[in-house]
Formats: C-alpha cells, structure tokens, sequence
DNA sequence: CTTACTGTATTATTTGCTTAATACAGTAGT
DNA sequence: ACTACTGTATTAAGCAAATAATACAGTAAG
C-alpha cells in the first residue's frame, strides 16, 4: 500500500479576490464546501499546509482561517492528529438556513437601496431565471 | 438672503463596515445617493471636508472615494468651486442597471454555491416577499 | 482687498492582513 | 525506535488602508 492516499476531490478552486481579508474568504469556501456536502460530518480535513498550498496561500493565513472556523464549532481538533468536520448536523442545517437568509435579506436590501421595489425586485429575478434556463 | 442654504437630506447613515476598505464602501453610497435622486444630476456635492466629518473619516480617504467616482465619470471638480454630479442621464440609468445586474447575478451564484436550485432560489425569494408584505 | 471656502498635495504614523522562515511537541505507521 | 506527518507558536518583514497635521492655489462673497 504506498500511499495511493485518497486524494480528496480539490473542492472546487480557490479564486481569492484581493478587497477583502483571505482568511475570510476561506472561511466562507469551506463553509459551503461543509453545507454542500464536499466534506461530510467527521471527516478528516487535508492538513494545514496541504490546503495552504492548494490555495496557494501562507500556511499561516489558512491556519488563523480555521482557527475561526474551529471557535466557531464548526471544526474540531485532535490535537497533533488532525482536523475534522463537526458531526453536529443540526449544527450544519443551521449554518446553511444562515447563510441563506444571509444571502436573500442582503439582496433585498441591496435592491432596496437601489430603489427596486419589491415587485420590481421579484420581476427581475423572474425574468434572470427564466433567461438563464433556456 | 442670507442663506438658508438649500440644507441637502442627510442622505441616510453612512454605517461604514470594517471589513472592506472604507473608501470603497463610501463610493458605493455616493453612487445609491446618485442613482436613488439624493443628489441629481448637475447637484452640487458637499464639500470633502463636510461629508468627511459627516460620515466620520479623514478627509484624504473621502478625497479618495472622489478620485475613484471621478475618474468613472459619476462626478466632475470645478477646479476649487466644488465637484458637481454628472449631467449625463445616461450613465446614471446605466450605473443602476449595472449595479442591479451585480446584486442579482451575485446572489444567484451565492446560492447555487450553497446547493440552492433556482428553482429552490425563486421559491425562498418568493416566500421571503410575501412575509415581509405581511 | 480680505476672508472663508473650494480641491489638492505632502509627509509621517498606525493598524491589520499577509508572507516568510523557523521551531516544537504529540501522533501514526513502519 | 524511527520517520513523517499533525497542529501550533514565534518573530520579522512588507504592504495597503486609514488617520493626522499641514500646506498651497484658486474662487466667491463681503
């Protein structure tokens, strides 16, 4: 057995942007690679400077992103062992209705500052669905 | 006439976030301000130093926010008179159907990034409305 | 002309994010 | 036991954003 070593599927890539912090942007890729399944409850998470490298960041700025992630609850440690998701699934379900609701009530609000009113807001999700299904 | 001065509406908060550089956040203000008609078209601005005392930060970073807003033609200085709002009627119907189109397409691809169909999409957004009609 | 206001420019300092280069203690597999 | 891997900590450096304190030239109003 030398190591075939269960290469996890790369999860996407890492496009990070540079007007906000990395390490927020981190957060925010693994959460949804958390809600949407890429990694499953208990898993065991490539190491610190294996995901640094994929994501072709300093090992530290991948560190402090899952320090927050881990005061968060949504990782844990053993300790020199490695990392894990959490197996707490009302924990995940929660974060996904979160981050969700996030999404909408910014949207609505973006639109509303932009002065759309709700009817016209709906309309024009409407009508951009519909353009891009066919 | 001794000045009553034409006191332009506050123009709302300025709840800048420190998340993301301030200047940004101040140019995306200024622009709802001038696609919402908080200032029109031709509408001479407060002066760097007042709207910086206003929304609370240094004169250099709204000086900046200036820069930027100039430099994409939403503004133009006259010299040391003032900086005016744009007379282009154009270009403001274009920046508000532009920065609507980035609210929408945004959130669309923040929910499918969340495992959301657009179908699921439509439905939350839908639901959300009607609450709020409430 | 004088005064008070414009935009603009300059220099210095601070703060937060990121990178870099190490180092250390504990664990797993051989 | 040895080796390779964990997470973690430390120190130094660089960078961009923001603040602070000024200064200057042109305009408008008295």
């Amino acid at each position: 057995m030398d190591s075939i070593q269960h290469i996890k599927q790369p999860a996407g890539e890492w496009k990070l942007a540079s007007d906000r912090p990395v390490f927020i942007q981190i957060m925010e890729k693994l959460k949804r690679d958390i809600i949407t399944g890429v990694y499953g409850p208990g898993d065991k998470l490539p190491s610190v400077r294996d995901l640094a490298g994929e994501a072709a960041v300093n090992p530290n700025t991948m560190q402090r992103a899952f320090s927050e992630l881990e005061r968060e609850g949504l990782v844990y440690t053993k300790r020199t062992n490695g990392r894990f998701i959490t197996e707490d699934l009302n924990m995940i379900e929660q974060l996904k209705e979160q981050m969700a609701l996030n999404a909408i009530t910014g949207f609505l609000n973006s639109m509303q500052q932009l002065g759309f009113s709700k009817e016209e807001t709906f309309m024009l999700i409407k009508e951009t669905l519909e353009e891009e299904t066919k």
